[in-house]
DNA sequence: GTTGACATTGAAGCGGCTACAGGGTTCCAA
DNA sequence: TTGGAACCCTGTAGCCGCTTCAATGTCAAC
């Protein structure tokens, strides 16, 4: 029965210790069974999902606890729809300016006339500009223990 | 003048090749100028696009050709933009099962009885089958060179 | 002179694989 | 029977874009 799955990637799962080392055929060949199977779905269908592993890994935990409370699987689900939203919405904004961008090109140019390329360098100039009064103003309070920028 | 990005990432991009070595105090600290912070930001802000550093590298230097042709330029805002496009429309379908998810939440419970934990193995193992009968099918009618999946 | 916040270098770590080198095994066909 | 393809093994390094760390140097303020 195949399950789907890179077999390099099984292996790393087992290094990583989401996966229990399978019994060896004579031949030093792993054998997996049913267990390993279902385990190994599950992970893959929770990768699916986007969790990272070492979440993967605390459900796996809770999987063999029956008496456990569950209330983190909540928050885990919880946390996760979040992230996913919140990376939805900047890929959204990244579209748009994707897309604002691509208007700029007016056909074959050269690099000098490219609209899209001038359109970057521009927009690069002012953000870097904005950058720098955020600074001046954030600068005035307190000196924060932010991680340090660069000078010029 | 503050640059607004970590002095790390700036020294990660000048070994990468993407910031020429500014000029050096006697001390030894770096000296950056006008020409390094326009690079600079401009890297920031096709980052922000979400653009590949190899890619920003190909558009620097488009930047310092201007009379090279710029048909790359167009393609490769179009591409950028189609995988946006659908990572956005991977991440809605993910938010749907996420939320679907959540919704199997009734409350504080023990890991057995928890709604979510068990949609999960469920939902792993339907496809888990659906994978075996894919990978059935697909082996009928020629050994083609996939990579190899794992044997139970 | 001592503290503390900066700077320098090089190397290692993150996540989640993926690829590769250098071998062994199994199986099928010529 | 031999040869080649297609699998398996182990171990290590590479990918991306940073981030973190250790060990050291420099500089301004108190």
């Amino acid at each position: 029965m195949a399950a789907g799955v890179d077999v390099e990637t099984i292996r790393y799962y087992e290094k990583a210790g989401l996966l229990p080392s399978p019994a060896r055929r004579a031949n030093g060949y792993r054998d997996y069974g049913g267990k390993h199977l279902e385990r190994l779905a599950f992970i893959r269908h929770c990768r699916a999902l986007d969790l990272p592993l070492a979440k993967i890994s605390r459900l796996l935990e809770l999987l063999s606890q029956p008496a456990a409370a569950c209330d983190d699987v909540d928050r885990l689900v919880e946390s996760q729809l979040e992230r996913v939203r919140i990376r939805i919405r900047s890929l959204r904004a990244l579209e748009k300016q994707l897309s604002a961008l691509r208007s700029r090109c007016a056909g074959p140019q050269t690099a000098a006339a490219c609209g899209i390329l001038h359109e970057l360098v521009t927009a690069a100039h002012r953000e870097s500009v904005a950058h720098a009064g955020e600074d001046r103003a954030a600068a005035a309070p307190v000196t924060r223990g932010g991680r340090r920028k660069v000078q010029a």
